[in-house]
DNA sequence: CTGAAAGCGCTTACAG
DNA sequence: CTGAAAGCGCTTACAG
């Protein structure tokens, strides 16, 4: 790494003031094309280019984005990212990725340090840890010192920004209806995750549906499983001791595992157990049988966020804050886990 | 957004020098108690905190590295960045994620928009058409004018930088020696990579397990699909015309896609078709039959590269430069896609 | 047509 | 114990 070529060296080879240099550099109309020429010519040569960390200083802009996910391993968030790495890099953005595994702490070390002059805005889908302990002074700070910020999925009424979220509750109810009409009647429900807002809504929705229906609720097959239990053994004492004709599994990991458990106890899917998962892997179409999902369109839901938090970060100073929460339409994708509509009237 | 406050407005509050804040707030044994208590406390209350891009400027240090992956849609990429996050955070630094989706043209854009004193250093792995083109200048333009390259996966050797790789030589001759062993004769090599320096390695230590075991070579299946052609009609052709015991897929895709297309045509895995699949997905255990694997260690080979990445970064200026090619070990994951080895002697 | 000055927010060697 | 000065790399309004 040889010293990179600034603005100062240029002025000093040619004898002239480093104003000069950079309006040469500039093309300004100021300068006599003889001075310009020789001037571009050498920085070319030698490889100019400005330094953005300067310009940063001078702009207050970063043209820099932060993104924190509670993981990077689920394929939901992954999905997102990437749509929020596309329209970042459209709009000449950079994005700097933090994890917060579901931890309070990160999230607020994460947010301190992007706070400090190094974003000019940040998406955000918070961990659990925080919707649990319901802690939000980071944000605010955030927003106080920052920038704007933009809540994605795992979002909190306490806090006032623009949110993009999934229809939770809708989508759960258009899961269970139609789990009902193919003709279960003890749809089970599966999470790893607890206290998380998402989660809720979605419970909520499938016991709207039930109602709907007229169908009993069973609060033993809502199965709530915290990380601290065993996974399997749970599944398998649901499955042996409750009536389950459905398992509804809120993220991917719950479904697909919830699915093999019942098989190995010699359950035929989707005839004795039908199931459904939140969110759609591209694997599930490899599973046997192949898993009926709610596509949620992250990568729309991830470029939809970096637009409204762009769009935010652009807009004139002064302009009356009004923020939105923008609702992702979801689609149920019927693969073979699920018996067919036309079968069941 | 308020105005965030700055170490100017402290002293002008205090009618001292801004030196003096600065001192007063580090603690400096120049500044006297009393001045460095109402100073400190100011600070703290109305929740100072140093610009970070202004340290930067001054520093010349950013505590920042870039990350260009092919792909973030690929769950080795996402394994390896996931690892590499981890090591940047512990270390404190920060990460800007950038995907090149193959093209040399992003990648180009990307490394000289980060060149320009955005990062310390960069982690990459090239994109198809890079290697394709056999197109560094980019790489060394980086390594001339912002800092170390650690290169990851797919590398080159027309740089002179420190590497991170899988052993995809001995990896492929492990794969093809475990399908012999289990009886297959006709083994298929698929994949929808092409002009990769690693797919070069893999299909040569494909060739030498053949050699060494005196099998004949038939290079109709060795099936390398290029983006335009339609992957489904290649495989059936291939499982049509061609004798074909084994498959094995390059990258997880190829893989899972020719075990579904086999067993619609009919065909039992592993009986009479034995599958391994390149790069090791966690659904590869909920498929069925549940895939067998070469697990390549992708958060590992994530960490080591971020661990050499930043060693090189803080190393005292003036060291002597020594770059290193870290391998990382494979294992094979035997599933049941495969016979098992006590069965076929 | 060219340059000196002020400034973005900070630090540190030096003077007083 | 405190502050003026120089500097990181740049831009722009203003003077000449």
């Amino acid at each position: 790494m040889k010293q990179r070529i600034t603005l100062k060296q240029i002025a000093n080879t040619f004898n002239v003031s480093i104003a000069t240099v950079s309006k040469a550099l500039k093309d300004s109309h100021e300068i006599s094309n003889a001075t310009k020429l020789k001037i571009q010519e050498y920085a070319y040569t030698h490889n100019y280019r400005p330094n953005s960390i300067a310009l940063s200083l001078l702009n207050k802009k970063t043209k820099t984005i932060g993104v924190i996910m509670p993981s990077i391993l689920n394929p939901f968030f992954v999905k997102t990212f990437s749509g929020i790495e596309q329209v970042a890099n459209d709009k000449g953005y950079n994005v700097i990725a933090i994890v917060s595994h579901s931890k309070l702490e990160k999230e607020i070390a994460s947010i301190h340090m992007l706070e400090n002059g190094l974003v000019d805005g940040l998406l955000i889908s918070l961990s659990e840890e925080t919707e649990a302990k319901q802690q939000f002074n980071h944000l605010k700070s955030f927003i106080d010192n920052a920038g704007p910020i933009v809540m994605f999925d795992r979002v909190s009424d306490s806090i006032n920004t623009d949110k993009v979220i999934v229809d939770d509750f809708n989508c759960a109810y258009k899961a269970t209806e139609h789990l009902i009409k193919t003709g279960c009647k003890h749809i089970a429900v599966v999470s790893t995750l607890d206290n998380v807002g998402i989660i809720k809504l979605r419970i909520n929705g499938y016991l709207k549906a039930l109602e709907d229906y007229k169908l009993p609720v069973n609060k033993k097959i809502i199965n709530l499983i915290k990380p601290r239990y065993d996974f399997e053994t749970e599944i398998k004492t649901m499955l042996d001791y409750q009536d389950v004709d459905a398992i509804i599994g809120l993220e991917e990991f719950s479904a697909v595992e919830s699915m093999v458990i019942a098989q190995d106890r010699g359950y035929n899917i989707p005839d004795d157990i039908s199931i459904i998962s939140f969110t759609s892997s591209d694997f599930f179409k490899y599973t046997k049988p192949s898993i009926t999902c709610i596509n949620q369109h992250s990568v729309f839901m991830g470029k939809t966020a970096a637009e409204i938090l762009i769009s935010k970060i652009e807009q004139p100073l002064g302009t009356e804050d009004v923020f939105e929460t923008k609702t992702i339409k979801t689609t149920l994708v019927e693969r073979k886990s699920t018996k067919s509509l036309a079968n069941s009237y």
